[in-house]
DNA sequence: GCAAATTAATGATTTATTCAAG
DNA sequence: CTTGAATAAATCATTAATTTGC
């Protein structure tokens, strides 16, 4: 019963703009942090919440990878009937499919429990030199001097850290990719030290207090904590 | 770097109970609201976040369904091959799979665009007829006279509601399954007309104030809201 | 031109897979 | 081996494009 809105978030142009610059300079599935920062900055030019700009990068990651998996297949298609059309010089009964139930989008999953993700093979140059982002308001159109705020989100160590993927598998590694815990984390205080049958009501623990504001930070300070940004994986 | 925890969330054996006397009684993707209230009731119990629900819920709807589809399947192989054998008395060379590649749960996706959820069809009694779950802290061990307060989690409405898959299909239905919304909705504020380039900073957008403290409601007063629980295509 | 009818895009949810702690 | 956590894929549901008959 909202007075507007009530229906699907429609990005502006700006925002979209914005977005998918932020995309091409390399983020892939923003944290929390990142997701508020950016939902704050693009609150700028027109209705929109967090959870919008999540599912933006979930689906435009989805769909770019399903893109370059169908221009993949389409390609891999071709090569073949070329090989077997060369193959029928040589022999009269060629092998029937050899190739094509290796990479055909058609037939997922026939792999069924191959342990190991999907696409891995596939990753290719998403973060190769990311093109500035121009964010700041007072300089909207001027995209000539953009600030460059683009490596700010894109994680600085273009491949290095990438290699490690297990930061030793271990705690440390502050958050990275916590956006849901931050966002359910709103649930009771701390917490008791484990069924220690205290009588207390429970009633009392949900009035938790503003659990730090989450004011904005700097302009997009993204201390490039979690090193296991997606181009990893891609 | 926090002092405790750092590490998975280990249900309590009351948790686990309480989680899985609320999954037998039907509740099967709870909404914001009832894992805010989930939550604190199990925070009595030991640490828990609302995730921790959240996942918990996901992963036992996820391998219930896994299990009730290795058995049918299983039950199918059986049946086909009993059929196999009563074939072979009549004709010498069989069909080959007839009925293998329907309900094959190792042949995931035959159908790969087909528009249809892959395993409506296997609904089973889920929610027959909800089995009492105490709940209050007062009554720990009583089971027997438990306050049946799974009727709050549990959809009334056992059938009619099921059928209007969609309720008009527009605004009012006020909330459900929106969690994501409610998690993330801690954005910038209410936001603005639409590209209306209004020159604010965005940087005093993000202290939004505690944006309703969240507190506590009743005692799990569902109001029922969402008529789209879950055991209508579980 | 233009409004109903289709179709293509894409925002929003749910389900399946995978990883890895214990 | 079980299961908490996280991500990717599939799916649904609107909205925007585009086509079509007038």
């Amino acid at each position: 019963m909202s007075p507007v809105a009530a229906t699907r978030w429609c990005p502006t142009p700006e925002q979209l703009m914005i977005l998918e610059e932020m995309y091409r300079s390399g983020i892939r599935t923003p944290n929390a942090v990142q997701i508020q920062q950016i939902t704050a900055h693009l609150a700028f030019y027109g209705r929109i919440e967090g959870k919008n700009v999540f599912y933006w990068f979930q689906n435009h990651k989805a769909r770019d990878r399903q893109k370059l998996r169908k221009k993949l297949a389409k390609q891999l298609h071709q090569q073949q009937h070329h090989l077997q059309l060369q193959l029928q010089h040589i022999q009269p009964n060629p092998i029937s499919q050899p190739l094509s139930n290796i990479i055909d989008p058609h037939n997922h999953y026939h792999h069924h429990y191959n342990h190991h993700r999907p696409y891995d093979h596939m990753s290719f140059a998403c973060c190769s030199q990311p093109s500035p982002i121009c964010l700041s308001h007072q300089a909207i159109g001027v995209e000539a001097q953009s600030k460059v705020l683009s490596e700010h989100y894109c994680n600085k160590s273009g491949r290095e850290d990438m290699l490690m993927q297990k930061p030793i598998t271990g705690q440390n590694t502050s958050y990275g990719r916590d956006w849901m815990m931050m966002m359910m984390d709103m649930g009771p205080r701390p917490s008791y030290p484990s069924s220690s049958s205290v009588p207390v009501p429970y009633c009392n623990m949900m009035i938790n207090s503003p659990k730090i504001p989450l004011k904005t930070l700097e302009l997009f300070p993204i201390s490039s904590i979690n090193s296991k940004q997606d181009s990893s994986k891609l």
